[in-house]
RNA sequence: GGAGAGGUGGCCGAGUGGUCGAAGGCGCAGCACUGGAAAUGCUGUAUAGGGGCAACUCUAUCGAGGGUUCGAAUCCCUCCCUCUCCGCCA
């Protein structure tokens, strides 16, 4: 979410940064809005110090009323309560009181009446005035919440992906004869079950079979162990997450038709480890001294994949559920765009040990996640394909996250949102593909990269020698 | 799912419907004492929002949301969460 104050007092800067990515907004409404909360509230709180005041005068009267009882006990016999406790204290003279204590008491009473009246004036009046503001305040949440990040100064303008920017590339693409795509060596090595997957659930379904599946285990083994020794605390998070969760990592409330939902719950099927990891420290405090905190989570991923009908029906890219390592950072605001690098790296870690080329993309402005602010992606080279695909996309959320999710810091005396910054280290079922196109050998086997053996117990997948 | 107990500041733990944002303790920070430290003493220690150059000040917050009241941590209702026991279950 965008400051509301920055939306307030700078408006046009809003305005200027969103048209960055392509997005028209009326901000004036926005901002119009925004004043007028602030000044509703400012009456509001106005109206409840006086009737704050007027409380305690009463309070005071009743003190004072007290005091006169206890000094005439008898003058207040009339008065219904606790005739008993005034009862030893009775005597005949004290019936008698002066007209003057009497009036005294007369005029406290007469005053207390008044105060609470205008108590209670003041109460509906308050009542009113909050109930407008509330509204207000909540149709400003809705549409603050609807507003994507604003892009990084560094990051690159741009009107469309072809304006995105290619930073550097790792390793050598090389083409290989005859070269297959991965869903074609899987079949002949039996790795995975599409048809049959629609049966059990639908179409973009995978059921891993065999050497399949322990390769898919393999991987996310091999990418944790690996993240675990560069420094990342091991998470395995919920699949399940609230609204709250998925609002304060930004899927909520503009995409919804991307994550399917438990409706009777109040649950929805993750679609990334991002959001349980954001939801780890929401409405927390953290210590500045233990920042960065870095987690590395290996969880499925469930996502509708809503309007892509056409594209990717084969194989592994484009699936209802996959794996996936995420890599996540909180940390301190002014070290997010050094961690940003690191995070980056540490997800080419990855397929530099697997030794798979690939391509460093910077997302321009109009390519930028909602949530992201600079967004590097990695590009891993699909032999079969014969084309660069994206693995990973590692984001800085700056602030954005941590103000959905009131996740501060402590730094000296003040609390400071801080900063979140999430990457793909990587997506497995990718990965995997594009392990199989790059080290499929002529005779149809594929061999296992040298970091991979002792996970998956061999060198090479060969094709089954009795096939069905 | 059934029965019971409970949710108060960083932590523990008081709290009578009326200056209670909340005693006391621990922790933490500063100062004093010390050659240095421990111990001790003093002072200060929540968050959000608004106003003010500032000292400061106003409002809200005692699990959440409603209600009663001039006034609620305190009374009433609903929900959530935690703990114990039973049932079910991997």
């Amino acid at each position: 979410m965008l400051d509301p104050r920055l939306v307030r007092q700078n408006p046009d800067h809003v305005v200027a940064q969103l048209t960055r990515r392509g997005l028209a907004v009326d901000v004036d409404a926005l901002h119009q809005r925004a004043r007028q909360v602030q000044t509703l509230a400012e009456r509001r709180t106005r109206l409840q110090a006086e009737g704050k005041r007027i409380s305690r005068q009463v309070g005071q009267q009743f003190r004072l009323l007290m005091t006169e009882q206890d000094k005439h006990p008898v003058s207040f016999e009339e008065q219904p309560e606790s005739p008993t406790d005034q009862e030893p204290q009775g005597n005949v003279e004290s019936r008698r009181l002066p007209g003057d204590v009497d009036q005294k008491m007369e005029d406290i009473r007469a005053l207390a009446e008044a105060l609470e009246e205008k108590g209670r004036t003041i109460k509906t009046k308050v009542a009113a005035l909050e109930e407008e503001e509330k509204a207000l305040q909540a149709e400003l949440r809705q549409e603050l919440l609807r507003l994507p990040n604003l892009p990084s100064p560094r990051c690159p303008d741009g009107r469309s992906e072809v304006d995105n920017v290619e930073l550097r590339r790792w390793g050598e693409p090389r083409s290989v004869p005859a070269a297959l795509e991965h869903w074609q060596l899987a079949e002949t090595l039996g790795l995975f079950e599409s048809e049959r997957s629609a049966r059990i659930a639908r179409s973009r379904f995978v059921t891993l079979l065999g050497p399949g599946a322990r390769l898919e285990r393999a991987l996310i083994q091999f990418m944790l162990d690996l993240h675990v020794s560069r420094g990342y605390m091991e998470v395995l998070p919920p699949v399940l997450v609230n609204t709250a969760s998925l609002t304060g990592s930004g899927q909520l409330p503009k995409f919804a038709e991307e994550s399917f939902r438990c409706a009777e719950d109040d649950l929805w099927l993750s679609p990334t480890a991002e959001v349980p990891l954001t939801g780890l420290h929401r409405d927390e405090i953290l210590s500045a001294t233990d920042l960065p905190r870095r987690y590395v989570a290996y969880s499925p991923c469930f996502r509708r994949e809503a309007g892509s009908y056409g594209r990717d029906t084969r194989g592994l890219i484009r699936l209802h559920q996959f794996n996936k390592v995420e890599l996540y950072w909180f940390c301190h605001p002014d070290a997010s765009e050094a961690a940003h690098e690191q995070l980056t790296a540490d997800a080419e870690a990855v397929l530099q040990a697997l030794e798979l080329p690939y391509r460093v993309v910077e997302l321009c402005t109009a390519d930028l996640g909602f949530s992201a602010c600079r967004t590097y992606d990695l590009e891993v080279w699909l032999s079969g394909a014969g084309a660069y695909r994206e693995i990973s996309s590692c984001s800085n959320c700056s602030d954005f996250q941590a103000r959905r999710s009131s996740i501060r810091m402590k730094e000296g005396k003040h609390n400071r949102l801080l900063h979140t910054l999430n990457g793909s280290g990587l997506a497995v079922g990718r990965t995997m593909a594009a392990l199989l196109e790059w080290y499929q050998q002529p005779d149809g086997s594929v061999a296992i990269p040298q970091a991979l053996q002792r996970y998956m117990g061999c060198d090479v997948i060969t094709p089954p020698s009795d096939p069905k």
